[in-house]
DNA sequence: CGGATATATGTAATGTTATAACATATCAAC
DNA sequence: GTTGATATGTTATAACATTACATATATCCG
């Protein structure tokens, strides 16, 4: 797994994968990928950042896709419900998914899904320098977590997990 | 490990161990665990539940310890920063920290700690149904984060483990 | 096609969470 | 008791998020 906002990579394709897997995803279920969740979309994959509902809203109302804070709530909304974007939590913020794996089969889209059935939780490194965001993936099961929870009887159905510190980049400038 | 919320236990010797702790971890550091501080604990660990700055603020108000906002942040920013409560992240809510072992220790009043160096990042079980919130701890190093850190060259200084689900008594009551 | 249903958007208002800035008070040390 | 550090009071505002209701657009089916 490798954390990809903190490589060099060809950001262009990494764009271009993203758009199209969601086309592929929304085609697949009939789902309507409209001109703003979209645009919301090609924002957050912009770069590999976290951004506030309230700055995409800017981008949204500068381009005339809506003024008021529903069009950019419901575009993430949906966009976190299919799993093509991330609520960071930590952060009150939005980040694109980076994970081809995650579209199509890891958001919240089945319903009463539970959580420890799969490992598959993403997970966020996120520099409190530049503030990029690389998402990763951890097993869920496996760690003391899964063995706390079953051992208490309780039942995960969504998991975050965040780590704050700094990137390489940052770290070696001196912060 | 176990999830002290979910169990049947003497709540208030868990209560006062927990105001005791915080005595004797304030005064061994000559810092003022003054009565708006003192109160703000005791109100988060009148149950195993997290709550937002303003319920608290709720309470303090009608007991004449302050009236607007920062009456309220500045103790919970207080006692999370020694350690004594927690930022549930999900919920936008703190809860009272309920392990001893993290008052005198595992804070981040060590400055530029590494959470890397050892295991200790403190995890939530997080009961949608009656909002209980269960502390216990996950190991960092062991798991595919920290890998994923060090494979990136990733320092990690702070890390949010929070699962949202079901307890056992929600779950058996059918929701 | 045309009407019915579901989905998406527009718009206004409000609710919730958190911080900035500056004055005053209290504490702790010398 | 003066001094410097820490804590609190107070006002205002910033930042994040939702409710409610009206309107528009898409999708389905006969
Ligand atoms: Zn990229
Ligand atoms: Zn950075
Ligand atoms: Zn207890
Ligand atoms: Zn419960």
């Amino acid at each position: 797994m490798t954390a990809l906002a903190f490589d060099r990579h060809n950001h262009d394709r990494c764009i271009a994968g993203a758009l199209k897997r969601a086309e592929t995803h929304c085609g697949a279920r009939r789902l309507q990928f409209t001109a703003t969740r979209r645009r919301v979309l090609e924002i957050l994959l912009q770069e590999h950042r976290a951004m506030g509902a309230y700055d995409i809203l800017a981008v949204l109302s500068s381009e005339g896709l809506g003024s008021q804070p529903p069009a950019a709530y419901r575009a993430l909304d949906f966009l976190v419900r299919e799993g093509l974007a991330h609520r960071i939590e930590g952060l009150n913020a939005y980040a694109a998914c980076a994970l081809p794996v995650h579209g199509p089969g890891h958001g919240p889209e089945h319903g009463q899904e539970d959580a420890s059935d799969h490992g598959h939780v993403p997970a966020f490194l996120i520099c409190r320098g530049c503030k990029a965001v690389a998402e990763t993936e951890t097993g869920l099961a496996q760690g003391r977590l899964g063995a706390a929870a079953r051992e208490a009887g309780f039942s995960v159905e969504r998991v975050v997990v965040e780590a704050e510190g700094l990137c390489p980049g940052c770290a070696g400038a001196g912060a």
